[in-house]
DNA sequence: AAGCTTAGTTGTAATCGTCAACGAAGTTAA
DNA sequence: TTAACTTCGTTGACGATTACAACTAAGCTT
């Protein structure tokens, strides 16, 4: 409007570049282990917040192709895990949030399968851990407001668990109906009814079952079953 | 890692000023007028796309406390409207989407009745105008990736219509519960049920009655009602 | 005052969820 | 070899919820 416009090519007005704010991804990325949700954190190397845990997270560069792309070149480059769900969550913004000025992050929730995890984490990166959720939030003191961050990622996972079949992106590639049955009662916190689950899951239609068994224990062994192909996730009509 | 983040200060390393991406926030915001879903466009003055219409939209300023603030300083500024209701969409970014550089915006969804609007549009502004909803999309051809944002609006409202009570920030502050029945079946596009509907609306207990009536015809007055104060959108337990 | 129209309520049949029992299929142990 | 045990997977009964439709209420019009 005024002096803040300062460069006006034949492209347009733009902010003087001193003017833009900073604009970062970070990603929340989420396994379940020990049949606990657990978040994976980096320790902070450089300023600020120095030695605090964070969420994996950098600036977007030129070469990025999009948002979501950052976001899988940030999560590879700080740990090593190149993630098969990624969903967008919330962007936050504002001048206090990094010491540096303005600036803005698009925060990202991704889940993996533990056994999906090859042990080469921290790859140029400082140290990279996984803390287990307790409630909505993790042990360490977050830097800037990643606490906040994550427990938005906890909170929208949640919620999802209630109408969708995202958990299953918590579980290996073939699993059994028991067991996708633990993962959303984990999640959700209570007990669900083991022929209104499978009602559910049935309705959308979107798992397929593969030969073979699996026996944990001494009993008959469970079907195992796999997401068909060219499914993500899908919606149920009521909650689960 | 390289020369790309250039100034090293005792806050610690950012990316080099023209490195920055250019950070907007845009606004998709609807009200119903004629029994029909419309968005505000405004009409670009200056380049890029000088005299498409696109949605109201801005930069990030230094003096913006949040982007949520950002969002209601450039709807203000470009359209004279304080939205009632604003939530957040989605953020998008990519190299291409504007021909001054790598660009990212995060979007908004506001709503607003059609009683609400002074006829003070385009205070400081060039055209603004309400076009009609057919679809998921409108009639011209927006500037930016605006028509793919608008219609994530879209989805986005009509979706959130099935299990919470966003349609009222279409309504005037007084309203009966046959005119909340039509809005929902108009941005839903079916028929429901009046008992059901009243149902599902006394449950969730958000709304009080206003002494008073209104006949829009020679029949029965219909009660007058408006949302408890302190009560924002609930969500229901089931769809409507 | 009879008739018309829409508001709001009530009743009933069909559907759905909850709870519990049952048969199935494996292992383990006598 | 077979009886006992454990978990898988299905079935059935009962109570709750929903869908559909009829009914009464309350205004205006003629």
């Amino acid at each position: 409007m005024t002096s803040r416009q300062q460069k006006s090519s034949a492209a347009g007005p733009v902010p003087a570049p001193t003017e833009r704010p900073l604009l970062t991804v970070d990603v929340a990325i989420l396994t379940l282990r020990e049949d606990a949700l657990h978040a994976l954190l980096v320790r902070r190397a450089e300023p600020p917040h120095t030695g605090r845990w964070a969420l994996p997270g950098g600036f977007i560069r030129s070469e990025d192709i999009s948002l979501e792309g950052a976001a899988r070149r940030v999560l590879l480059d700080k740990t090593g895990i190149e993630t098969p769900y990624l969903e967008q969550l919330e962007s936050y913004g504002d001048p206090k949030r990094d010491p540096r000025g303005w600036s803005a992050t698009v925060a990202y929730v991704a889940l993996i399968a533990s056994d999906r995890l090859e042990p080469r984490h921290g790859r140029n990166a400082d140290a990279a851990a996984w803390w287990p959720v307790v409630g909505a939030s993790v042990a360490p003191n977050l830097a800037f407001d990643h606490a906040r961050i994550l427990a938005g990622a906890i909170t929208r996972v949640r919620a999802k668990v209630e109408y969708t079949t995202l958990p299953v992106h918590l579980l290996p590639a073939k699993f059994t109906l028991p067991d996708l049955q633990g993962v959303y009662e984990q999640l959700l916190g209570r007990k669900l009814d083991k022929s209104a689950f499978r009602k559910r899951i049935a309705e959308v239609d979107f798992l397929e079952p593969v030969e073979g068994e699996r026996r944990p224990a001494s009993n008959r062994p469970a079907q195992l079953w796999r997401v068909k192909p060219g499914h993500r996730t899908v919606f149920f009509d009521r909650t689960i």
